[in-house]
RNA sequence: GCCCCCAUCGUCUAGUGGCCUAGGACACCGGCUUUUCAUGCCGGCGACAGGGGUUCGAGUCCCCUUGGGGGUGCCA
């Protein structure tokens, strides 16, 4: 090693928004490096020139950024070892690649992928492994130029030595992989950029990178990158896989599964005759076919994120959070997705859970990192995130929930600081943001835009002869002089009703309730009509009392 | 097919040969508190996958079986 200070890094490939299990990683690289005073380093690995999407490194550079995960070098830090973009490195990967070449380690190949394919049916068929069948002599680069000129792609292979390797992991011991169970996998395309397996490996090299950690998907190429680093004359890093995390049902966790979710309850309200197919085509505003392909061949690509938007809307379907994006969307504090997400895999001993970043830094520990894949139950982030809301305080609420609003065009984004502290203080009990405006939201629009719950107005006002509007009614005339027009003042009003009429709480608070949230459910009722004022107070209770 | 990894309550986990008649949290069930909904509080249910070893003693070590997962790409 030729630098002493610990280097880590998280290197996510600009494909989309950063994926919970992608933040679990950069999550236990970040501890790793901060609480062993290493460098963390963020690499944007977009080789894979056809899948990057446009502005995808800004939106994980974003969501890394929400959690609280900053990095020592990356995009926009510089450092001693950049640049930090893959695409900006290809003369180091040429470079390194005419090495391996020149030393007989790697060797042209002229496949098509046609007859790739075919050969790996056949190995199918035969139900032996594919292994490619290196050529006897190599191919020279005369040949290899005489291939292009008859316009056959030319990648790179790497030889792989014929030789058993133990690849030593710090979580999980020694694995040993006999010899000959590698073919010659390539390391540069026809397009001339490097594959992961070898981008991945002189990256880590050129910068430093002394402590590999990533996710247990990724053990079976680790002897691919030492053989790499073997024939190059490099160091290996130290590895440390980390176990996988999974859905509540045990199947991987992706992307995909947001279509899957939606594409279910789509075919269900399809058989349930709540939907038709022609519905479905003219909400997505897509062709028949793209529909019937989404629908039936889990042809995923055919409809876009926000097409699945209208259908999960219209069927009545929960779309699963998979990005941390999503569950920035969906109200979590990242204090909680953060807690949630490191005791997938790591656990600090003991029966210690609530966990702050800060704690996480020094307790952190790569040998109290488990062995078996986690999964992810969002029944218990609900919980997490409803302790870490219940003890926020109420800035950092206050804060946490205008980022949400404004995410998602709440009305209630326009609130000051100070009636939003209140609003919130007085919902303490709920457990993601948007729960607060299902609670209070109402109480900020425009009084016809209560609706009436026919419910909870036969259960609450029209019971027993209309006495909760009888209530209402005679409730009305002393709210217009009580003062002050404080909670407590309401509150103590209440009350007093309640002892003169001999009623308890909620046959005065429920009418009032109803009338001016149309749902037997909003804040306390001092707060609840604080909030509202005194005018809009009065104008509710008239405008239901109308309902009679 | 081949290679590799893994295995404690439904879920996340504590447990590193005796402290384990296996602890905590979430979920679930029951009760209490409460002006609504939530909270909150108390209690309950609930696991060492199976079989062999090693050992005075095994959830903890070894082997096999079974089960789950990953890899086997000109994706990362």
């Amino acid at each position: 090693m030729t630098s002493q200070t610990i280097r880590a890094r998280f290197a996510p490939s600009p494909t989309g928004y950063l994926h919970v299990g992608g933040a679990r990683s950069a999550l236990f690289n970040y501890l790793f490096c901060r609480r062993n005073n290493g460098k963390f380093i963020l690499r944007i690995e977009d080789t894979d020139i056809d899948r990057n999407i446009v502005g995808a490194e800004q939106k994980i550079l974003d969501d890394l950024r929400w959690l609280g995960i900053d990095c020592d070098e990356g995009p926009g830090v510089d450092g001693a070892f950049g640049p930090y973009f893959q695409s900006q490195r290809r003369d180091t990967y040429d470079a390194a690649c005419q090495k391996l070449l020149a030393s007989g380690d790697a060797y042209y190949a002229f496949d098509t992928n046609e007859e790739l394919d075919v050969l790996r049916k056949q190995a199918e068929a035969a139900k032996t492994g594919f292994k490619y069948p290196r050529p006897d002599p190599l191919p020279t680069a005369a040949d290899a130029d005489r291939a292009r000129a008859e316009g056959r792609p030319v990648v790179v292979r790497f030889k792989v030595p014929d030789e058993a390797i133990t690849i030593h992991d710090e979580i999980l011991g020694d694995v040993t992989f006999a010899a000959g169970e590698l073919d010659d996998f390539v390391i540069v395309k026809s397009n001339g950029w490097p594959t992961y397996h070898f981008a991945v490996v002189v990256d880590d090299t050129h910068m430093e990178i002394t402590h590999v950690l990533r996710a247990q998907e990724h053990l079976g190429n680790t002897p691919k990158h030492v053989f790499i680093q073997r024939a190059l004359g490099v160091p290996t890093p130290k590895y440390a896989h980390l176990p996988l995390v999974f859905n509540i049902d045990g199947t991987k966790m992706s992307k995909r599964d947001k279509h899957k979710a939606v594409r279910q309850g789509v075919k269900d309200a399809i058989k349930q005759n709540n939907m038709t197919d022609a519905q479905v085509v003219e909400l997505t505003g897509a062709s028949s076919d793209a529909v019937e392909r989404w629908l039936k061949k889990k042809a995923d690509a055919e409809l876009s994120m926000d097409q699945v938007a209208k259908l999960a809307a219209a069927a009545g379907v929960t779309i699963p959070e998979i990005d941390v994006h999503d569950f920035r969307v969906s109200g979590y504090l990242p204090e909680a997705l953060l807690n949630f997400i490191v005791l997938i895999g790591w656990s600090p001993g003991g029966d210690r859970e609530k966990l702050t970043r800060d704690e996480m830094i020094e307790l952190f520990s790569l040998d109290r990192i488990n062995k078996t894949a986690g999964r992810f139950d969002r029944e218990k982030l609900l919980a997490m995130n409803l302790d870490w809301c219940s003890a926020a305080p109420t800035e950092r609420l206050v804060e946490a929930f205008k980022d949400w609003a404004t995410l998602n065009d709440s009305h209630m984004a326009a609130l000051d600081d100070a009636t939003l502290g209140r609003v919130l203080d007085s919902c303490r009990g709920f457990r993601t943001l948007p729960d607060v405006v299902a609670k209070a939201g109402i109480l900020f629009e425009s009084d016809d835009a209560v609706v009436f719950d026919e419910k909870a107005v036969a259960k609450v006002l029209a019971k027993n002869d209309g006495a909760g509007f009888a209530m209402l009614e005679s409730l009305l005339p002393q709210l217009e002089s009580l003062e002050p027009w404080t909670a407590e003042a309401i509150e103590g009003f209440v009350k007093n009703i309640c002892e003169s009429t001999g009623s308890k709480m909620g046959d005065v608070a429920q009418p009032i309730r109803v009338a001016v949230a149309g749902r037997p459910v909003s804040p306390a009722i001092g707060d609840t009509l604080v909030f509202l004022g005194r005018d809009k107070t009065l104008n509710r209770i008239r405008r239901c009392l109308q309902q009679r």
